[in-house]
RNA sequence: GCGAGAGUGGCGGAACCAGGUAGACGCGCCGGACUUAGGAUCCGGUGCCCGAAAGGGCGUGGGGGUUCGAGUCCCCCCUCUCGCACCA
């Protein structure tokens, strides 16, 4: 590498700016520049920065720098997602706490982001195991108690008997553990949860106002919270004088239920059983199912079941039909129980197929006799219905709604609405997360800590390796303290919280890091928020963006905070990948970025990601980068651009008009491109203007306009070798990162001339180089006599000519 | 199965929004210059086919359509990627 050397100019920048403290976002109330608030998913510390992270932080900080130089006072902050599994698991295989590797991993990430010039403003960053931070996650946890939105219930959970710990459901692998490879199986636990289906339907509606959000993004979240529309109704059960309701999305099919199902985990069914003296086939099923992990169990296709020996009745025509239990119909969606109607439900078909049970035709094909076909299939479309009482002769799916109105009048049912959406399960039986802040007493309860008694700190000497129970459960100091409210002997809650609850409001305590006394100073929050523009990766489009949006209006709710989304503005960048695969450990095939940034420079790791393609495609480094060892385009460019930018700041000469013009159009183009987060063409511009100043220096012309423009312009992309060429080479003492963003001359910015494309029955025939003012005469002329129209034409007579001055002319010969 | 998105040179990609020069910019490759050497730097070439050249033909996954004109719009099909996956 000759000229221009990274690993000297931009360790100088890095100390420098920091230094000059360039990148705090400004609290003065008399600064009049308009706030913007550019956030980036923050980063887990499990190790240095991957490549991940320098893909997303780079379009993180252009943004963040473009628009600071556009004359925003940009708050661009960075922390981390510091509690959570990994660390424990780390932990125990090294032999550390978990607490040590996160900070070292932490201070390490720091560094790297400083290496890369994030422009980060260091003086808001908090990590949320810090306990200036659970304090407050711990507070927001008991606000939602209040609510009535934190509530505990017993429900089933994944959990390795070998390990002795809940497992999450990604943490199954085909029903078994990831860790330990043994069989997951099912166990009851009282586990909390946040109450996010109170908040379902607030949750799809205010999707209005997330008016730049990937569509994809949008859709995935429409699906998660899954709203039906439907029916409720009533069956009654015989024997047991029970009424039982279900949820259907077609009320038009009622009059072909056959049988009645209810989940193995509905409340009612062990009495049902009772009754039907069909205990013993019942504890076989369950029995079974206690084998079975959840996950493997919800992708089990079996029809499996068994007769309870009871009958429900069907409220629409009186009959009764046999009741099952069947693991096919789920506790957690609906009523647990559901209407069987085989002749119109694919599920329902099968199961009725297994058991012998009749299929009752009641909506009929458009054109056919109806009966026929099923032998082999069920009919879950439109058609018209039959053997429906009232309903006969009306069409399907179009009377949905009118049997929904005739159950309501009728009182055999209602109209209803239902979520796939399920609450938020939050407790964790592990050690490295904020422990919950609940104490159980024998005489009140869960009685929530007094607010004034936060942090609950969660205590260093602790065995933190997973063993059956919370391993805070182990610590009797932690445990035993008195009740809050009769100061009689009582237990402190041994769970933590899930890490995507640190994560579910951190964007609030930026605009306030400091506070003492609030999770956020609301007057701060409704300065800086809501948030400008906020990048990350796909992965959290459901889980993180989905709680952050709840939590978000709940504190709207408390009235905190006058908004009630916190991102209307989302940016997706893709994943790094290699050969088409995620990089992994397993895999052994990692790229490292600081490594890279050692050898070529951090510009040059930075130009590598946002060149590549665009933001939000996935790059896959083999193809991008083939050879490790040869240098990297872009790095060779810096190096002519660097060498350009000194030559023209150096030369007397005169600019040529052609380059003003193009450094001109350049600005448009760059600026435009950088609306709209397109990196990669934007750089592509500065690439073209750099070869043209090349050119015009050659010629013995000047270029210090053009020097001048690329430097700007090259700062959001490149800001070590911009900061560089515009103090040392253009002499000017401010940092080019305090720089105004250029304007351009629209004069100057406008072609002079155009490309006249001359063609023949579509066939491009000439090139003519016209005014950018052409008339449609004068582009008809010049087109009719140029050489290669007449060529191309011979004696052939022409039958029209379309004109569209003053870029193209079309002649055609045969007719249309 | 349902939902979403994408198929353009040897490769990453451009031509967006608005139908009007397909292949910008870069990588790689080929040739040359400077060099003891280069994984350094600089210059030229590079979609495919025919041709010495001039020039011509073909070309955006496949097929059809609309149009003077289609990578772009419409219909059908194929392939790939991602998400959800018994949601009643």
């Amino acid at each position: 590498m000759r000229g221009y050397d990274p690993s000297q100019v931009e360790p100088k920048w890095m100390a420098r700016w920091e230094e000059e403290g360039l990148y705090r976002a400004s609290e003065d109330p008399s600064d009049p520049r308009p706030r913007f608030y550019a956030l980036d998913m923050f980063p887990y510390p499990s190790g240095d920065l991957h490549m991940g992270h320098a893909e997303a932080f780079s379009g993180g900080d252009a943004v963040a720098r473009f628009t600071s130089m556009r004359g925003y006072n940009v708050l661009h902050p960075i922390g981390w997602d510091a509690f959570g599994l990994p660390a424990e698991n780390a932990a125990i295989k090294r032999g550390t706490h978990p607490k040590e590797w996160t900070y070292a991993n932490i201070e390490q990430q720091r560094r790297s982001f400083a290496r890369m010039g994030m422009s980060f403003d260091w003086s808001r960053r908090f990590n949320t195991c810090d306990p200036e931070y659970y304090r407050w996650t711990q507070w927001l946890f008991l606000k939602l108690f209040e609510r009535g939105l934190a509530y505990r219930k017993t429900a089933p959970a994944n959990w390795c008997p070998n390990d002795q710990t809940v497992l999450a459901n990604e943490q199954v692998v085909n029903g078994e553990c990831e860790r330990c490879g043994s069989a997951v199986v099912r166990k009851d636990l009282t586990q909390w949860f946040f109450k996010i289906t109170d908040y379902a339907q607030r949750l799809l509606d205010d999707m209005d106002e997330l008016v730049d959000w990937p569509e994809r993004v949008i859709t995935m979240q429409r699906n998660w919270i899954g709203r039906s529309e439907g029916a409720a109704v009533e069956f009654e059960i015989v024997e047991a004088g029970e009424r039982v309701e279900v949820f259907t999305t077609r009320p038009d099919t009622l009059w072909g239920v056959t049988f009645f199902v209810f989940a193995p985990e509905h409340p009612l069914v062990p009495r049902l059983a009772e009754v039907g003296g069909t205990r013993d086939r019942l504890k076989v099923l369950l029995d079974r199912l206690q084998a079975t992990p959840l996950t493997n169990r919800e992708q089990a296709e079996s029809r499996d079941g068994i007769d309870l020996g009871v009958h429900a009745v069907n409220p629409v025509n009186g009959e009764k039909v046999p009741c099952f239990v069947a693991p096919y119909v789920l506790m957690e969606y609906g009523t647990g129980a559901i209407m069987g109607v085989p002749a119109h439900d694919q599920r329902d078909f099968e199961f009725a197929n297994e058991y012998g049970l009749e299929i009752r035709v009641v909506i009929k094909p458009e054109g056919t006799q109806g009966e026929e076909a099923l032998a082999v299939t069920c009919h879950e479309g439109s058609g018209v219905m039959v053997n429906s009482g009232p309903f006969d002769g009306k069409r399907s799916p179009e009377s949905i709604s009118a049997v929904a109105r005739w159950l309501e009048e009728q009182g055999k049912g209602r109209a209803s609405v239902s979520y796939r959406l399920r609450d938020w399960l939050i407790s964790r039986q592990r050690y490295w997360g904020a422990p919950i802040p609940i104490v159980h007493c024998e005489e009140h309860g869960e009685v929530a800590v007094p607010e004034e008694e936060l942090p609950v700190l969660l205590p260093d000497d602790v065995d933190f390796r997973p063993g059956g129970d919370s391993p805070l459960a182990r610590q009797e100091t932690f445990v035993n303290v008195s009740c809050p409210r009769c100061g009689r002997p009582a237990r402190r809650d041994t769970d933590t919280m899930d890490t995507f609850v640190d994560s579910s409001w951190y964007y609030f305590r930026y605009c306030s890091p400091l506070d003492e006394r609030r999770a956020f100073d609301p007057e701060a929050v409704a300065r800086w928020m809501p948030i400008s523009q906020y990048t990350g990766g796909v992965e959290h489009a459901i889980l993180h963006l989905l709680y952050s949006r709840f939590f978000t209006k709940v504190l709207h709710d408390m009235r905190l905070v006058p908004f009630t989304e916190p991102f209307p503005r989302l940016m997706n960048q893709g994943q790094v990948i290699f050969g088409g695969a995620s990089m992994s450990k397993s895999k052994g095939n990692i790229v490292e970025p600081m490594p890279l940034v050692e050898r070529w420079g951090a510009d040059t790791l930075r130009l590598t990601m946002l060149f590549a393609g665009p933001f939000e495609d996935d790059i896959d480094w083999k193809l991008i980068a083939p050879d490790a060892d040869r240098r990297p385009g872009v790095s060779s460019w810096l190096g002519r651009v660097h060498a350009v930018v000194f030559e023209a700041s150096e030369s007397e000469a005169v600019e040529p008009d052609a380059l003003r013009r193009l450094a001109h159009r350049t600005v448009r183009g760059v600026t435009d491109d950088l609306e709209r987060f397109r990196f990669n063409t934007a750089i592509s511009k500065l690439m073209v203007l750099s070869n043209e100043m090349r050119s015009a220096l050659e010629a013995g012309g000047g270029a210090r306009e053009a020097a001048e423009l690329l430097g700007l312009m090259l700062a959001p992309f490149a800001p070590f070798l911009a900061e560089e060429l515009w103090r040392e080479a253009l002499g000017r003492p401010e940092s080019v990162h305090a720089a105004a963003w250029p304007l351009f001359d629209p004069g100057l910015a406008r072609e002079e001339t155009v490309t006249l494309v001359v063609q023949v029955d579509g066939k491009v025939r000439d090139r003519i180089e016209v005014e950018v003012d052409a008339s449609e005469d004068r582009c008809r002329e010049l087109a009719m006599a140029s050489g290669g129209l007449r060529r191309a034409l011979a004696d052939r007579p022409v039958a029209r000519v379309i004109v569209r001055a003053p870029r193209l002319v079309n002649v055609v010969t045969s007719q249309g």
